[in-house]
DNA sequence: CGATAGATTGAGAGTTTTCAACCGATGTGG
DNA sequence: CCACATCGGTTGAAAACTCTCAATCTATCG
């Protein structure tokens, strides 16, 4: 959507690619552009001294990122990885400044994303507090494989979106293997029916 | 801000008041309005099935509240509560629309204020992985006691806050209290050095 | 096929929460 | 103005859910 948009503005716009592990900006630098994923997966994570990484949220082909700290006027607050190979168009300030002057629209697009994701990371914030691990974690997975299904997610990025440890996802996975509601292939897993594998995250675990 | 650009829209606006407790609007609901305090203090919760709550956002005189809901066009994903006497202006759906419509400036500071309270909400997010009890505890009490001094804010509301406890957020304003970075005044506190007691929240709990 | 990143599993530790009992402040009606 | 009811706060002890640490195993890829 915002790449319909965006599209007749930015044939001119630098291109970039990085592979995967490659940070794109740095928490605490201050933004001077905001990116469009031509192709790929990006992962924006918080970095905390102590080691640990909280992955906030996840862009894919056609989406933007960026676009929180360029439009609140503050540096980034956390640091965007590839998580594969990706391709970026790279829009500047100036450009952005300038598209949005003229597109009412756009703005409007613009806050309907924002007002969703910020009631998507309170509900987060409020489900650390009320749900267990485990009901975290199997959140968590049908998130991240039903948004980006070839993605092959790792242990760490999950429990990093769940806001708990590998650990305790492998052993979540394992049980929900041998239960027959989740099929592990590898590293990659299957859900083979997602209804009945929420109404399991909802029972207490175990 | 917003008060000052919305201020000449909203004299024939419909008034209401509360009191502390009193619920203006549901999780679940599907948003009307948008509610301007005109004096007062509302705070947004989590209310989760087990019974426990979590204090997302505060909003005192001349903030707007509910707009989160109305911009991404989906139900209220939280409750709004009075914690004190309040008087709010009723600004209706298609009073905004039309006022939106005509005011791009507002729709900046709209993307701006969202943009802002994304930042804040991710922030907490990966707090509450890498910081202790005591850590959000303090930060918590000094994000309340500085935004609104005049209130007394509850054990049980800073706990709500900080993803924590109130008996935790008790035994941590002790100790404070015993060391002398805080001060117990009947239910009520005061900080006399913030930035002691943001240096003592740094240290690992004892 | 070796090297390396990722996954698994067990056992133990530990920060917080939970539960419960009690205390103290605040406010109201008689 | 006192007595009592209620709401909020305090404290202790015990429980518990997860995490941490460590060793081992398994994919995956050059």
């Amino acid at each position: 959507m915002f790449y319909q948009l965006l599209k007749p503005y930015i044939d001119d716009s630098i291109k970039r690619s990085f592979k995967r592990g490659d940070i794109i900006y740095h928490e605490g630098s201050s933004p001077q552009n905001i990116y469009l994923i031509d192709d790929g997966l990006v992962g924006l994570f918080h970095l905390a001294e102590s080691g640990k990484e909280t992955f906030l949220r996840v862009f894919g082909k056609d989406c933007i990122f960026g676009h929180r700290s360029f439009f609140a006027g503050t540096n980034y607050h956390a640091t965007s990885i590839a998580l594969k190979k990706t391709e970026v168009s790279i829009i500047s300030k100036a450009q952005c400044d300038s598209i949005c002057q003229g597109h009412p629209e756009l703005m409007k697009e613009m806050v309907k994303l924002m007002a969703n994701d910020l009631g998507s990371a309170e509900l987060r914030l409020a489900g650390i507090q009320d749900k267990t691990a485990k009901t975290r974690i199997i959140e968590s997975m049908i998130y991240l494989k039903h948004k980006y299904p070839e993605q092959v997610w790792t242990r760490k990025e999950i429990a990093e979106h769940a806001a708990s440890t590998m650990e305790s996802v492998a052993r979540v996975m394992t049980e929900l293997n041998d239960s027959g509601l989740l099929v592990k292939e590898g590293r990659d897993f299957e859900i083979p029916d997602t209804e009945k594998l929420l109404a399991e995250s909802i029972q207490k675990s175990s």
